[in-house]
DNA sequence: GATTTCCTCAACCAATTGGTTGAGGAAATG
DNA sequence: CATTTCCTCAACCAATTGGTTGAGGAAATC
């Protein structure tokens, strides 16, 4: 909404309790500070997502458990999410792991026939991160499409999840035949 | 990136080849301006979208249609998405048409047995729509995430798109029996 | 040809804000 | 007790920038 030039430095050192001085002190710049804040922001989520525990099972039971880990870790960290997405960086980096672990699932569940052939396991992948990705930056239009339900938001949250990893398992099986 | 607070009126004059005085004669402030804008952007976005025609065909070749028609619209219109999206007004209002047209399509197909009794056809609406706007707000993401092709935008695009319809076709079949 | 409409140019203002400076207090640390 | 470290307070500055004012040019409209 307001960006990099809306931010206020005394309204950062007000909220965090202490004075401009101290950010200058410690950050030298508003740039500074920002890159700081951005690169330990980045580190953090990278840490946390390869701390996604490893499941077992078939692929797609862990692909399963893998969506919904990554969905709640999110959800837990929605400010991170809205740091880095605002700031517009979101490459390679931070999500690089999870992807390429849905990646080798997906991978995997071809070699067995339970994942459809035709099926790109790097688009699906990063289809399935957009998926868990785009409810916390889409939220009001979800809530606004969706039932009644609109007010009760951590259980549209949970809806939501469980309806989006479905979406996936469900969108890569390969058909019965 | 930078915001609203980020936006200059005599850069935005030059680029639109007037001077500074001129918007303000115009739009009065640089919150009118933008407000102005704004509306128009959503108004355009969603006359647009409610022009995307109706296709024929059992429900899911419809929605194959209608998923496909939207995605190129949104790509047709990048700075639109990313004008609405980064002003937090991806609110119900421009979008509802489309999202109405797919739980309409999503019930339609529950009722002839060709779409999973259990899912929640409003929720599936908007993760299809979901999996058409992240793209646009995450292709260094999924570029840095897909194989070499990243360079290649268009056919990325192309890729995602088709990837993108197939993966809600076949995550809302019902499973063949 | 007169007038209205639309737009530009140039100069200006007040407020905001990133960033600085320097004196000094308090709490560790030695 | 002395000193270093960490932090605050208060005042200040230069640059930026939203917004204004007023005179005037050019093109349409009458």
């Amino acid at each position: 909404m307001r960006g990099f030039a809306g931010a206020r430095m005394e309204r950062i050192a007000a909220s965090a309790g202490v004075n401009k001085q101290l950010l200058f002190y410690y950050y030298h710049s508003k740039r500074g500070l920002f890159q700081t804040v951005l690169k330990r922001g980045e580190s953090e989520l990278e840490t946390a997502l390869a701390a996604i525990p490893m499941a077992s099972g078939s692929p797609l039971e862990r692909l399963r458990d893998v969506l919904s880990a990554l969905f709640e870790f999110l959800e837990r960290h929605p400010q991170l999410v809205a740091l880095l997405s605002h700031a517009e960086r979101l490459d390679a980096a931070p999500f690089a792991s999870p992807v390429r672990r849905l990646v080798v699932l997906l991978a995997e569940g071809q070699g067995l026939g339970l994942v459809r052939d035709d099926l790109d396991p790097h688009m699906a992948a990063a289809q399935a991160l957009v998926l868990m990705l785009g409810y916390l930056r889409l939220e009001p239009l979800i809530a606004a499409s969706a039932p009644p339900l609109g007010a009760d938001e951590p259980a549209l949250r949970e809806r939501w999840r469980h309806a989006a990893v479905d979406l996936v398992v469900h969108g890569v099986r390969a058909p019965a035949e």
